[in-house]
DNA sequence: GATGAATGAGGCTTCATTCAT
DNA sequence: CATGAATGAAGCCTCATTCAT
């Protein structure tokens, strides 16, 4: 039993492959038949391991999702907060860019599923809905409320109520990631997500009511 | 609770109301904790029956479920059709009649539930999802593009894709019901439901972008 | 409510129709699915009445198992041995009589099914096994002995030991029975009773070992 | 009970010993209560593990039972036809031996059991009955066959029709295994089984008719 | 560390039995 | 007498968890 790593200290084992290869196949099979119907089983199958082996880094099921629900997020915000906090362009920009990486770093990957998977078990799992919305939910929040608060700053927005746009603006990202892991299966061609980021883009910005005609619009996209 | 029978043995109450409250009852429970989460004796005891009378009317818990879905939302939904359809005022009125409108049908009372419900578990019940796909949700949408088509038509709404454009505009309200039912429980007040529909409504018609402030209102130009 | 038994004593019911008819149910149904398949529901729907009816005539199931043991075979027994203690003929015309005698009154009705309901339930049910065995097998055990004394006192069956092959004449005639309600199902064409009957009778009168040839066999069915 | 490994502790006995000790198990409780009677949780207690274990090793109730009938006759039925078939001496003796054989292989094991346990069952696992049926009756069937038909070729039986006197053959025995486990029990004493095996063969050899050679047949004596 | 056989609590479902009408 | 809605004990089966190897 030559472990290379046998005397470094016992945290740095997260960097090990197999925690890894078990978070990662728990949060596919979590997203995919939900908290309850999934058996550490499968999860040990698809990681490649024994049953047993699962209990060697996760001490109940419960915790293997609080452990899939921790590890993954936390990252990614922290690079968005970067982004964004040290975004130059305009406030149009800004929020196009956030929509469109959002879609790159979390709504194109495994991650997407876990809104859903959130949503679903919150009302089970009190302890990880808390830390869900106060490390995930808050901080997003927090930099949406920051960005329309720029562009109402800058001039570039008009002048709304923060507070409640914040969850308006990300109802309808938030809605494709729900509805590609949901009922999206049951459509014969799939939605087009490029089709609608650009639809929702255009509506946040413009609204449904007509564009007065005799009047020198801004144009919106000035730079890029 | 207005029951004419009300000073008769409780045993009375037959097979007529049975039904309904063994309905509700699941309905409750399972948007409270989901489907497997749900056990059938808490769902006879809410009913206040037993569990072995829940399977003279259901044969299953599948056959549970897929009552609820079926049972509860249909009749919201044909009243809804008759309702906007027939709506002779301006388009944007309309739209505000229907968000505020649907939180009184639907968003304010049990019935919220359902989507979260659906959404959780339609991996693990195809067929139930395919029913609330074709019976729920197309109608829902057929419905949005009329409003939004109306709008365009008569000139009161910008050109818009008003296939993409639908679940835009539902993402907002819907994302309200899920709010509800999963995280708003984490937050010390929880979210005013009337200034989020009017910041829902505003921004669908006005967007960000602030508006040209020198402008006659548009002529209809009914182009198309 | 003018019942025309009201004043007769409680055990007449006994005679009026609703026993025999559940009486009747419950016998094709136990023998059909076993004992412990059969559900009272059934016997009742088969039976043309509600289940609670059932309870009104049969104190439990175990009861109802009991009757339809009791109620069937004691005539038929009774009938038996009044025949054969009066049969006047020889005892090879006498043994032919009884084994076609058996399959007119057992083997071709309903009742054919109770041995083998008897012989899967005895076990559960030593109680009703032990009626079953000194009411019915072991008078007819004794008719089937008597029988054989008949035939060895009169010098026209060999001297065997009647006790031992009591078992062996009844068997193939039991078998056929337990085929019928059996395996026989299984077949692409059912056993041809008159042909299996003839051959019983045949291998029980001359057994499998050819006859000496130097000498006039007695041609075995004189009469008849 | 002589277990090599009576000294291990217990857990140690693993995949390998498991189904057979399981099949043990159940066979012996399939044939004591019949298949509805038989609680699984009796079956693991008798074979010594818990409820879970026997889902290790068969997917349901009515897959162990299928085991149970699958495992046990074919080996055996494998080891007759070869004797059978092999035979040299007179026809009379091999139908001894057959007799004499079949109860030291089964009747006086516990498969004798399964007959009954089939006999019983077979309505409500046509399935199982025809593989019974058709793996075990029919090939035991064909056996009975050829050895009359040996006999009646060498000219040692009578000509008979063999594919019915095959039924009356085998029917004394197979009611001596039915008896053992149905109403012998309620017997004061229980039926000697080598007399019984004796008159078997002895009627099927001469039959109940008197040997003609040395005597005047007796006149058949019609008196009446 | 890794394995996988074993465990047993807990959920779904059935059905004999009761009882108010 | 008859009904059938209601009951609840009991059985099958699942699966998270343990532990000897």
């Amino acid at each position: 039993m030559q472990c290379p790593f046998k005397n470094k200290p016992r945290w740095t084992r997260r960097k090990d492959a197999r925690p890894q290869e078990l978070l990662a196949a728990a949060l596919a099979l979590f997203v995919e038949r939900g908290y309850a119907a999934t058996r550490l089983d499968d999860v040990a199958a698809r990681a490649g391991v024994s049953k047993g082996t699962l209990y060697l880094y996760f001490a109940s099921k419960e915790d293997l999702f609080r452990a899939v629900v921790r590890e993954n997020l936390v990252p990614v915000l922290d690079e968005a907060e970067q982004i964004i906090d040290g975004y130059a362009g305009d406030s149009a920009s800004l929020l196009r860019e956030f929509i469109l990486g959002w879609w790159q770093r979390i709504g194109d990957t495994p991650l997407s599923g876990l809104t859903k998977l959130m949503m679903a078990e919150s009302g089970n799992f009190p302890e990880v809905a808390k830390f869900y919305h106060d490390e995930i939910i808050s901080r997003s929040d927090a930099l949406i409320v920051r960005m329309l608060e720029r562009g109402m700053a800058r001039g570039e927005f008009r002048q709304v109520d923060a507070a409640q746009a914040r969850l308006v603006i990300v109802s309808p990202i938030l809605m494709l990631t729900l509805w590609q892991h949901s009922f999206d299966l049951c459509r014969p061609e799939p939605i087009s997500v490029s089709h609608y980021l650009e639809t929702v883009i255009d509506l946040m910005m413009h609204g449904l009511l007509p564009s007065p005609p005799p009047s020198p619009t801004p144009s919106p996209t000035p730079t890029e």
